[in-house]
RNA sequence: GCGGGGGUGCCGGAGUGGCCAAACGGGCUGGGCUUAGGACCCAGUGGUGUAGCACCUUCCAGGGUUCGAAUCCCUGCCCCCGCACCA
């Protein structure tokens, strides 16, 4: 049915496609794919798979270019695998849960769902509109209750593992909006939406045990094909350092205070302790005593300054003396403890031993308070003096006032001191990670809403299994501050699972990135109903081969995705470790955006006028800069799919940077490609149209079935090193001498297989210009995306690369004549005789040749020439030449160039070439026939030119 | 501060030990085509000389390794990105 669209009267069709209508044929390529599923896939055992996934985006209300970037990027790859032979899965879906559904209903009363539905249809239709070969029919959003209903479960998983917990935290709390804020959400210290300052409020959150996984993870990153920098991001993300424990005895007391240290050599040179001021052991210290009410000032103090943006580096170190004392596990000091801003309460113990002289912020605190410093590493250039030192020294040194330690360099004493501390079980050696356990509680409602319920007698009682999902109640009130879930009496009351009283549900719901951490999972069996997956399925698809997407998950997402596949490997569910097996992170695409050097910033269009700074006056430059709407310099795909169509912009795109590279966004390399494209287009119909055939083979057949092989071989490479620019490049090069061939008229036979092979190699790139050449001569095969890849062999280039020599040094000398004012119309070609060729061939065959050429002398040469009676000059520029072009070596043992004559009937063949390239009428002559002074000079493979 | 990635022609960018004055594209210059512009085609585009070639100067700066370096090593300068009071 379908097919018999294209079929419609030929003639007719092709009259109006003579000129290039990217939209009409685009349009009716993706109907077709979509109507006969071309892109479905299923599981085979006997064909090898490739998982292909792109990060599934946001649905915001349309696609921007980054995805434009990121789906050409992987329908290229998907579309060159499976022509490869494999089976592909490559399949999109969204990540429809998040703010900004929830934002569209407070301001504009908008339903998230509907809303949310709205834009994943918009998206859908502009990605279908790219041409890209995903199967829709796994198509998931993480909004359907069939999806979270799955987070949902997971969770529960967790919970019986202990792996979720709930806990006390500090948090973003807007006491206005009555909700918590993510860190982004905060600005200046203020609400970003009501401007209200922002308090730091404890609350019973949810959690989930990364930590427990931290080395694990660190590990793993070893064996991912991922990029350096990207698992850089992740290892100092988890942060891990070895160091020392270390117990300090409270003095009037049996309890001990535990520290972390890095720096177990400066142990000696401790003259206080520093504890988090949120840190519950100081509250309990200040409970009922005098300090308490001031205590709680600094305390709050302290929690409104942490909100705030750092905007300077340099944070002031604030302190409270909470009048405790510890002893020094070896010296048996008193030291004061302090709690202080400067000290963090999730990480080590929350606690630091405070060593002024060798730590700068110790420093500045002892400083402040008037505390003690006391000097125990010694530099080795220099002597340091407690009361002179303006910074703290925290290089290693040599020991000193460290009792039995002076004298150690540092990192023996590290070792030494610790083992010390092991004897007296006062420590010992430790490991700490930075990575803090995945808070995932969100005070909101467009989300997974967590299956757990509060019941006054038995607890948190989680919601029974076969009761999930717990769905999201629709038609809530968004006019009132808060969660709104919390209003939504019929969910939050419930009766209590174990015991049957009244309790309460749990409002809370989860981070989207619990989503995104088992998305790919799904798309192996999207629609299985019983189970999260099919455990086979995954197991015939995972893991990800490649997966592509922005740098801006290198921490959060690929951390998140990482953890929950080793989780659901621990629960039985799979049986591998890692998810994405190789990760691309593509560029950002820039744009120039004028910039004024002298007010070094950049201007919105409304500051620049006459091209010159409204502000100095100074004339404007252009520079690049991320886009942005403020700057004006926002590229919008639908605009460049609907006036050059898609395969202009993939061209454009692949073509533009390589692919992990940042890339300027140009317009005129826009219609760079469109001319390309739609020049080759209008080549290809002119032939087929006029059916302009020749009843011979000439040398432009030759070329092009050369240049295409050619072209396949450099176009696979490419492609499997990943490296689409110069694949797109390589494509590029060939469609514009295919587009010069068409004119020259062609043997049709060659031209149509050719076309052929072209029309398959073009498919990754521009699928739809593919699909319209191939269509041309192989309908009844069916459609080019399904085809295999064409055969790649490297070819035999020596007759091309001898008529562009030859074509290069005619039009040399041709200019040369032009700068004397000289005009030539006739080139005249000498070819060597056979003597020379001999008396080069000789040489060469003597010793073998190899490509260093150190092994030859001009003498040889020379003397060769001599020998065979001819100028010893000219076996010595002969043996430049072989010098220089190694190429020419190996051509004189090609047959071709093994006689004069067999020379001579190249060059005539190649003669309609080179006057098309040189604009010179061509003859031909064989050195001993010409009377030309310049005969002699012509050697084999390089024939003498004389032009007139 | 710590960690990562970079600095190549007018520009974007290849190249990572010899075929490199440097792919490919853009721009610019000249020529062709054209009523003109655009489009298209051809040539040129570090310097000097030159009949297809020779020499000189170049790949941030300086030093080194090598018969030979844009490419390897060291030093310095600059740019971008990530983390940033992590004890």
């Amino acid at each position: 049915m379908a097919r018999q669209e294209v079929n419609q009267d030929k003639s007719e069709e092709h009259v109006k496609q003579k000129s290039y209508d990217p939209n009409g044929i685009e349009v009716k390529w993706q109907k077709l794919w979509e109507e006969q599923q071309v892109f479905k896939t299923v599981e085979d055992d006997k064909k090898q798979k490739y998982y292909c996934l792109e990060m599934y985006p946001y649905p915001s209300s349309k696609l921007h270019v980054g995805h434009l970037r990121n789906y050409t990027i992987g329908d290229c790859i998907a579309r060159f695998k499976r022509m490869q032979g494999f089976n592909v899965l490559y399949p999109m879906g969204y990540d429809a849960f998040g703010l900004p559904a929830e934002n569209a209903a407070i301001m504009h009363g908008a339903d998230p769902k509907e809303w949310t539905w709205k834009n994943i249809n918009t998206i859908k239709q502009q990605q279908k509109r790219l041409g890209l070969s995903y199967d829709w029919t796994r198509q998931i959003q993480s909004c359907d209750e069939e999806y979270y209903k799955w987070n949902q479960y997971f969770f529960l998983k967790m919970l019986e593992k202990g792996l979720a917990y709930r806990k006390k935290s500090f948090v973003n709390w807007c006491p206005h909006c009555k909700t918590v804020l993510a860190n982004e959400q905060v600005i200046g210290g203020k609400c970003w939406r009501c401007h209200t300052p922002v308090q730091q409020i404890e609350l019973e959150q949810w959690f989930l045990n990364i930590r427990r996984y931290a080395e694990e993870l660190l590990q793993g990153l070893e064996s991912l094909d991922w990029p350096e920098r990207v698992k850089v991001m992740q290892k100092n993300w988890i942060g891990k350092s070895f160091g020392t424990r270390i117990k300090f005895k409270m003095v009037d007391s049996d309890e001990y205070l535990e520290v972390f240290t890095t720096r177990p050599d400066t142990l000696f040179g401790v003259t206080f302790l520093v504890i988090a001021p949120e840190h519950e052991l100081a509250r309990k210290w200040v409970k009922g005593t005098a300090l308490e009410k001031e205590f709680e000032k600094f305390l709050q103090e302290v929690l409104s300054e942490s909100v705030q943006e750092r905007t300077s580096l340099e944070v002031v170190k604030k302190g409270f003396f909470l009048n405790k004392y510890a002893e020094h596990p070896l010296t048996k000091e008193k030291i004061p403890v302090y709690a202080a801003n400067f000290v963090l309460a999730e990480y080590g113990s929350g606690i630091v031993m405070a060593v002024p002289a060798h730590d700068q912020r110790d420093f500045e605190f002892a400083k402040k308070y008037g505390l003690p410093i006391k000097v125990v590493i010694q530099p080795h250039d220099f002597e340091l003096n407690p009361e002179k030192m303006l910074h703290a020294f925290e290089g290693e040194g040599v020991l000193i006032n460290s009792q039995e330690f002076n004298g150690l360099d540092s990192t023996t004493a590290k070792e030494e001191i610790t083992k010390k501390l092991e004897t007296l079980n006062l420590g010992g050696f430790a490991v700490e990670y930075k990575l803090k356990d995945w808070l995932i509680s969100r005070q909101r409602y467009w989300g997974t809403p967590i299956p757990v319920i509060y019941c006054d007698k038995c607890g948190i009682v989680p919601v029974p299994e076969q009761e999930l999902p717990v769905k999201l109640p629709e038609n809530v009130d968004f006019s009132k501050p808060g969660n709104p879930l919390a209003n939504v009496e019929s969910f939050v009351n419930v009766k209590c699972p174990v015991c049957g009283g009244n309790a309460r549900r749990e409002t809370d719901t989860m981070d989207t990135f619990v989503d995104s951490s088992w998305y790919f999972l799904r798309y192996c069996s999207p629609k299985e109903m019983n189970k999260p997956f099919d455990k086979e399925k995954v197991h015939y698809w995972m893991p990800v081969d490649i997966y592509i997407g922005g740098i801006e998950h290198a921490t959060m997402h690929l951390i998140y995705a990482r953890f929950f596949t080793k989780v659901l490997r621990d629960l039985g569910f799979l049986n591998f470790d890692e998810p994405f097996k190789k990760l691309v992170p593509q560029g950002m695409i820039n744009k120039a955006a004028p910039y004024c050097e002298k007010c070094q910033s950049f201007l919105p269009p409304d500051k620049v006028k006459d091209g010159k700074c409204v502000v100095c006056g100074s004339k404007i430059v252009f520079r690049s800069a991320k886009m942005s709407k403020s700057l004006g310099n926002v590229v919008d795909p639908g605009e460049i799919i609907n006036k050059y169509g898609a395969d202009t912009a993939r061209f454009t795109i692949l073509a533009a940077a390589n692919i992990e590279r940042d890339m300027d966004w140009d317009d005129k390399d826009v219609e760079h490609w469109f001319k390309v494209l739609s020049g080759l287009h209008e080549a290809v119909f002119s032939v087929v149209s006029t059916n302009s055939f020749n009843t011979e083979k000439t040398i432009y057949d030759e070329f092009a079935s050369l240049l295409c092989k050619q072209a396949v071989f450099n176009v696979t490479k490419a492609l499997e090193n990943l490296d689409l620019r110069t694949a797109v490049l390589e494509v590029a090069s060939f469609a514009k001498f295919f587009t010069q061939y068409c004119f020259k008229k062609p043997y049709e036979q060659v031209f149509k297989q050719v076309l052929t092979s072209f029309s398959l190699l073009l498919n990754p790139f521009a699928p739809h210009l593919s699909e319209e050449f191939w269509s041309l001569y192989n309908k009844s095969k069916g459609f080019a995306s399904l085809q295999s890849w064409p055969k790649s062999e490297e070819q035999d280039l020596t007759i091309w690369n001898f008529a562009n020599k030859l074509i290069e040094d005619v039009n040399n000398v041709k200019r040369l004549m032009q700068r004397k004012g000289l005009k030539a119309s006739k080139a005249t070609i000498i070819i060597a005789s056979d003597e020379k060729r001999e008396a080069l061939i000789s040489v060469l065959k003597s010793k073998q040749w190899n490509n260093l050429s150190v092994e030859f002398n001009a003498k040889e040469f020379a003397d060769s020439f001599k020998n065979k009676g001819l100028n010893p000059e000219l076996g010595v520029k002969g043996f430049k030449k072989l010098c220089k072009n190694q190429d020419l070596a190996r051509m004189l043992f090609k047959k071709e160039f093994s006689t004069s004559s067999e020379e001579f009937s190249i060059v005539k063949k190649l003669s309609s070439f080179i006057k098309d390239k040189t604009g010179l009428k061509i003859s031909i002559i064989e050195e001993k026939q010409s009377s030309s002074d310049k005969a002699v000079q012509a050697l084999p493979g390089s024939p003498s030119i004389v032009l007139e």
